[in-house]
DNA sequence: CTGTTAGCGCCTTCAC
DNA sequence: GTGAAGGCGCTAACAG
């Protein structure tokens, strides 16, 4: 099959050593010798055993960012920033899901040491098989959980004052009567999200209905049947504050449907301002999580990690809102 | 650091290979002997070390798809066919962008063999450096062009038939004024589709005006600019055929500005079917590829090949065309 | 059924 | 400046 090393050594006369040195570009080799070494290389088209040499060195030089499915959702900006920043720092980046849990590509990356860290994403992941990964000299920074071992940190938005920047816009808009649509009770995301939301509530004297707490599992479809489940109890809440925007797709269709118009007859807020939502009519008025920084430092996290600088378990970053044509405007 | 085999050999008070064995569940080992390795190994919180087992073996098991980024655009359908063929073979999947050329992280994984066979949607790879990594029995399927090599296949949406499919719509919608804006010249999905936006003209007895043939480069901008110009030479044309839909967003977003409804005053036709098509409003008509169909065909491809059977250089997929609300109603 | 052994392909210390 | 040799951790003949 390809050549080895070996081969190239031979045709150009030299030792191996003096072959991999020359080819690396380390000292120690004459003009002369590296021109004939790289002259044999290039006419066995020679490329290097990646494999080989990352045994040799224990080191793989690339990190891997694992997700629970490669084919969404989009974390596009968050991608970019974990990219940008592996990038700089000369690390290469690999994209694995953990579809199939234990036996996921995810999974064996993490386990079986084909990466030099990795930043995780993905929820279907058990905590016990991170943990078992998870050793020194291995850096995880997790996205989606906060987990207790010593060479695992966590980052993340601060879901819970973008629920209370939510709440309180809708709040300002002059709104009281507010419905909230929930993610899976298993969420962080949510769990921060809804406490936000308690906590406008509460300071602002407004009470939270238990019929208008709905559940929506961050999917379009989830957010859908929620809104319809509400439309049929009768009476409809003022605005509706939609824990992911998925959600808020799916909730304004059914809207749309019963002939309830947004804004006029009721306010919507969603969370992440996906792409989407800019091209919704009216687009949609959300919380932006700082989704590039969240990439970019956790990947920078990693690299302090391998230098041997010690980091604090836990990072928490601001949302920020973005007003756009669902909540109605102030009074 | 981590525990070796050899370690668990020695706890277990067996030879190394009885430890493999036992590990890997093949046969010639006492039920008694298996579970003393299997405890050691617990106790020990032993992972194998990938690398060394792919090293050995000469074979990762894994398949990679390269993209030109990781963080856009989009390829969900396309990622899902490649993700669920992949594991329903027991392959892994990793996925990796070209940014860097060269020294990119999927340059380095298919050159370096990294792993077992590459599926390419990344344009910014010269054709020079796949060739260079194309090897008998490392089977490389394109995405985004042809390529002359007996271990090289591609896989194609019919995007010439999908541009007759874009403006027979147009045509039988009773336009006769047709524009169309256009994708980079280097690209072959431009080309094909322009073709067939040629042939049905030609067909149908219509002319091709050069100035309503307009240049967006694939992207919103593009098309934004593209319409802006097309606004400025004075007489507007009945609809316009933009070469994807990311043009038609910024076109429609310059239709709009201009006051110029959509399609009362003219159609648009895009290509694609992007998320955003179907949210915006009037929702975009548009010409659907076969996406999760490529994706999977092209890994079934390279399972092929690894396999040993032949496979013809290439393939091409049906295009369907998605009516929505941006073309207006036929005569 | 179990142990010994020879590499996979490369890097790198150590002598020369 | 160059070469010989050991070994990264694992697998798979081959013996026993």
């Amino acid at each position: 099959m390809g050549a080895t090393i070996k081969d190239v050594a031979a045709l150009a006369g030299v030792a191996v050593s003096t072959a991999s040195y020359a080819l690396n570009g380390i000292g120690r080799v004459s003009p002369k010798t590296r021109d004939k070494v790289i002259v044999a290389a290039k006419q066995l088209n020679y490329q290097k055993n990646g494999i080989a040499s990352d045994l040799k060195r224990s080191k793989t030089n690339t990190i891997a960012l694992l997700l629970s499915d490669l084919s969404g959702p989009y974390y596009s900006r968050l991608i970019k920033g974990v990219q940008e920043v592996s990038l700089n720092n000369g690390y290469d980046l690999i994209a694995c899901s953990s579809i199939g849990g234990e036996s996921s590509t995810a999974v064996k990356f993490i386990k079986e040491k084909r990466v030099d860290g990795a930043i995780i994403l993905a929820h279907n992941i058990p905590d016990r098989t991170i943990l078992e990964s998870a050793r020194e000299g291995f850096p995880i920074v997790m996205l989606d959980r906060r987990l207790e071992h010593e060479s695992v940190c966590y980052v993340e938005a601060d879901n819970e004052k973008g629920g209370i920047l939510a709440t309180e816009h809708l709040i300002e808009a002059g709104h009281r009567k507010i419905a909230y649509v929930s993610g899976p009770a298993s969420s962080k995301h949510n769990k921060d999200r809804y406490n936000g939301f308690v906590q406008a509530m509460n300071k602002h004297g407004l009470t939270i209905e238990p019929r208008w707490n709905l559940i929506g599992n961050f999917t379009e479809e989830g957010g859908y049947r929620a809104v319809k489940l509400m439309i049929a109890q009768g009476e409809i809440p003022e605005a509706v504050f939609f824990a992911n925007d998925e959600m808020a797709l799916g909730g304004i269709t059914a809207l749309n449907e019963a002939g309830i118009v947004v804004p006029d007859d009721i306010s919507v807020i969603g969370f992440d301002d996906i792409v989407q939502a800019r091209f919704l009519t009216p687009s949609l008025t959300t919380v932006r999580q700082p989704d590039y920084e969240v990439g970019a430092l956790a990947v920078h996290l990693i690299f302090q990690i391998l230098k041997g600088e010690t980091v604090s378990p836990q990072y928490k970053l601001d949302t920020e809102l973005v007003s756009r044509g669902t909540v109605r405007s102030p009074l």
